[in-house]
DNA sequence: GAATGTGAAAAGCTTCACAGCC
DNA sequence: GGCTGTGAAGCTTTTCACATTC
């Protein structure tokens, strides 16, 4: 094997392997065949055949993939293997709605902190994870030893929350903002943009309802 | 201009497009040039002027572009011209945050219908959206006449789910189920697995303590 | 002079197809 | 026989660079 180039496009899939190998194992599968664990992963079998090829020769041939160890191998590279340490800035609903998302807490991200402007939020109740005033952002975050953050704030604020986060020392962070951020190229930055991807759908139900002779646009799908 | 073939990626940036273009005629700027533009929303001006020129030629050669002119003409084509009518399916932390999420309600889509199983959540809430009892999920997206979908419930509800919006009539679905799902091609489908993006986010965290001359792995970027 | 629109080149990503291994 | 790993081919997307237009 030659030295692996991952390419964004891979990585962005290889939790999705994990998941699928997790069901799998939790199944008390043994072997799964790139054919099997590929339609679980909703991509094609070369596609995953390619991706896990970057990893490593995890295969055995004429037979499939030993469930127990690609999970081992995958989890590794992944980063699952230990506890990740999260705030979340912005506290609205979406922000609240974070901290308690279970896809994040199964998953070995600890909520440790969360950030809000607004005084009346501050404190914590029932559970919830502790609200902080953002001017104490750097002081926390050092406090708790954050390592990733997720960006809930409206737009306008989105990126002076960025600057410092990163000036704390965050080098990890998944913006919900609906704004393009500007960030160091050594810092990981992850935008999902809710408002971007509902109006992709509009567009593409505005594009059906179109589709006459004398409409000049199509598409390349 | 020959016949337009509008690809997936350029789809994908239009709406920010949009954003940055509103942004800019709320200041009070009437001509932006490429550059200008594309810096707001994050692009090299290279790739906005040709993912332009797929709409049609909207800009002054040597001039630049005429923010009301540019913005009239693709929010006809983006389908920001009217109403859209939304229904969100699993009434969680999750959905319920959507449900009154600011960049939705800003942009022209209105939440007509939310949907649970869970008896406890029926009903309205001082202002909320109206949670219907799943089992009347056919009855009420035809009468509410719901044309795009969000599908916010646990993963194994989700591929049930989406079929029964598919068989009535939905033909857009966004789904936050971290989960792939299967749907017939005539159907627009968006998937946002926030589970996989703070894992990607862990992953090149995890490459980047990782990186020592023992380590087989590298990025190709 | 200045900025657009666009062929052509480059880069990135997916699919193909098959040699090699179990 | 069956399935992996992978070069090569094919496709999509981005970048380049410049003729054209104002």
């Amino acid at each position: 094997m030659k030295v692996p180039r991952i390419s964004q496009a891979t990585v962005s899939r290889l939790p999705v392997y994990v998941d699928c190998l997790m069901k799998f194992a939790g199944e008390g599968v043994a072997i799964v065949s790139s054919k099997q664990l590929s339609q679980a992963a909703g991509v094609s079998a070369a596609q995953l055949r390619k991706d896990l090829s970057y990893l490593g020769d995890f295969g055995i041939p004429g037979t499939g993939y030993v469930v127990n160890n690609l999970l081992r191998q995958m989890a590794r590279y992944i980063g699952l293997t230990r506890q990740w340490r999260v705030a979340i800035v912005g506290y609205g609903d979406l922000g609240s709605a974070l901290s308690r998302y279970r896809g994040f807490l199964d998953r070995n991200f600890s909520i440790v902190a969360a950030f809000d402007v607004d005084p009346a939020k501050l404190g914590r109740r029932n559970g919830d994870v502790e609200v902080h005033s953002i001017a104490n952002l750097e002081t926390v975050i050092k406090e708790k030893e954050v390592e990733l953050a997720l960006i809930t704030t409206p737009a306008h604020a989105a990126q002076q929350v960025a600057d410092r986060l990163v000036a704390a020392g965050v080098r990890a962070i998944l913006s919900f903002a609906p704004v393009p951020l500007v960030l160091p190229d050594d810092v990981v930055l992850r935008e999902v943009d809710l408002a971007t991807e509902i109006r992709i759908l509009s567009f593409y139900e505005t594009l059906r309802s179109s589709q006459t002779p004398s409409t000049p646009l199509s598409l390349s799908c």
